[in-house]
DNA sequence: TATGAATGAGCCTTCATTCAT
DNA sequence: AATGAATGAAGGCTCATTCAT
């Protein structure tokens, strides 16, 4: 008998988680196409094959799903990129396996990233939930910077403050990807390369004390 | 009485492109902080200090207004930039005055630029409207790819499609003016130091065939 | 002098009454096609060919317009039937040259008649002005059914009350001239020779007594 | 189970079903006192005792709900007057049938008869839909007289179009329906006997060619 | 527990009407 | 006296949210 509940317990459980993901599913897939406000919970219901009720019955509100989704989304996305960054692979390895990592992901989740983008750009909790991913990847970069920096013995240089920079580099991967995400067809090693290239290669200059001045600087 | 005349139309054209004016910069304004759909047209109309029907006899609807304002933000700050790349400058030159051009425009028409970007999220013709500037710089830097691999006498190179690159670029400013637009104590040469140090650099090595590639296709 | 002034002074009352005249046009025009609520003052100030303000130092409001345009619809259509039943015919002569003014009238001035059908339908003293021509008519064949009957010598009869009846006689009328006004190639005397036959004849009928009775009061 | 599944169905469409009558009788009983303009929906929903949005699950819109109104009016009208002239009666017989039909359902039905009568008046859509009861009823008309000439060997005759007559009978009825409307206190039955006399007389008289024809016409 | 049906609140839009010139 | 421009008030419609079954 009480295996017997146990089990009922779980697939109650279970339905009801199967049925959150469901829930989540449909809610990514019209934000992603409609954005927050043209995205009715009617529409959301039938993509699910749930009634309108059921939604709320998951969620507090249609705030509350769209967080909901924000979350899971930024979860999904930002798990892979920074498990790709393994402590024990050297800074370059790092970075070209995180590129992989956030070319990887962004394919494959098409609607989570589409969804997590549009977010970044709201207001408030739904903008910070947007960017989770994108601060991820900045601190990833950041810390690859100073640390790398600091084995070459490079305190300070010219530019102390890598943070924007860091900040730059995802925006230049985020706007990659999104040209990307618009034509299927271009192969995603040739936009991993590129990236690589764009970052590494700054980024070695950079570190390495390779500056560019304005000319009225040059002068001295 | 001739000369009357046309002063009194003068005055009305001109208390009607003022009129105009500030019910664009009231929209500005309200759809920068709300976004299109939670911006009324009742808020609108309140911040331009004018009554709701006034904005329908100047603007066919909301929608209307909102691509009136997309249409401005374009042309505000898609002008400067493209002025500011002077065909007889060098393209170092010519760089580093349109990054100058992109930060300062940014900072002095904070809210159109947001207008924009918000709108640059959407579907249909507002992301178009609204991706106007990232599309001319794009376009531009495109060219500046282009001129100077030609000029070096490098045909192809390992990089063949530039246009990717291009957009990269461009998603690094934008992401840099983000981060800096709400953190407004950095100073701007700052700003405009770290994109040129980015894209002069990340420039230089990729058109000169500087070019990383992944350790298994070293072994080569 | 004085007789300048006068002329002054008419010459203005004329150009008034021309602008009262080409307004009441123009809101017939449009009143008749749009009906009063999808009618608006600035389509009829368009067709008028003057501004909106002008409407309204001539009418007090829309409401007034219409009613002005009702009564001079009224008065245009009342007075040629009213004038076309000469006292000194005989009571056939006055009903025929009644239907004949009656279609004249109506294809001659085909937008006030259709302005004046429309508010007849409508609430309060719009209905009443649109009904004017209505009623005066049906006033005048009374007038004939009693003033006939008593010539005759009949007093009461079986349809004590010709009111009703005249008002049917009227509907007859007005429902043929609309199924008219919708196939203009049918000739005038052919409408007017099927008005009188009906009138005259069911008339005729009447007058003289001759009764359908249903049959259960037909037995006794 | 089945049969208690079953019956929550049935309940639910009846409920549905009451729902929709409730509201097209406050439809109706609105839209006959204010005219379709005048009408709001806020007024039809609280006639209906119902919110607002009801009025929309139900009907596609405004114009949707008037035109319902429109079509189950028509229905409601025509249906009994065209059940009236049962096939086995004779010419006479149908008509007087007819009429008592007619003459019961507009005072039966008071408000959707005069809703069809208003939007007779109006243009498009709606004025079909209006007139569905006069154009039935003129067939009707139009039938009797065919047939009636048929059978008594006239052919031709002098009138050789019945049409404009039907519709001018029609238009009789009509009329004194409108009179009768306004006045309660009018018993039916002379309502009926009237239009009886009217249409059965003149009919009589035509049928059988005795034609009126104007002085200038009669010397020959 | 899940649903069909309902609602309150809000927003876009229009138009008769009136100033300021 | 005439006009361009402005406004207040109202109506149609939608949608997130919640009952009653």
């Amino acid at each position: 008998m009480q295996a017997a509940t146990v089990t009922a317990q779980e697939r109650r459980r279970l339905r009801r988680e199967e049925r959150v993901g469901r829930v989540l599913d449909a809610a990514v897939s019209v934000f992603a196409e409609r954005g927050f406000h043209d995205a009715s919970m009617d529409e959301i219901a039938d993509h699910a094959g749930v009634s309108k009720p059921v939604l709320y019955t998951h969620f507090e509100s249609k705030d509350g799903l769209y967080a909901a989704t924000l979350r899971r989304a930024g979860q999904l996305l930002t798990e892979r990129v920074r498990a790709s960054a393994a402590p024990d692979l050297s800074a370059e390895q790092r970075m070209w396996a995180g590129i992989l990592a956030f070319v990887d992901v962004v394919s494959e989740h098409r609607d989570w990233w589409i969804v997590a983008r549009k977010a970044a750009m709201g207001e408030g909790e739904f903008a910070d939930l947007g960017r989770q991913m994108h601060d991820e990847m900045a601190e990833l970069l950041r810390g690859l910077f100073v640390e790398t920096a600091a084995q070459r013995g490079i305190v300070g240089g010219a530019l102390s403050d890598v943070e924007p920079l860091a900040h730059a580099f995802v925006g230049a991967c985020e706007a990659m990807a999104l040209w990307w995400v618009e034509r299927p067809g271009v192969p995603k090693g040739t936009v991993a390369m590129n990236l690589m290239n764009l970052m590494w290669m700054g980024f070695g200059d950079l570190v390495e004390g390779r500056l560019w001045l304005p000319a009225e600087a040059r002068r001295t």
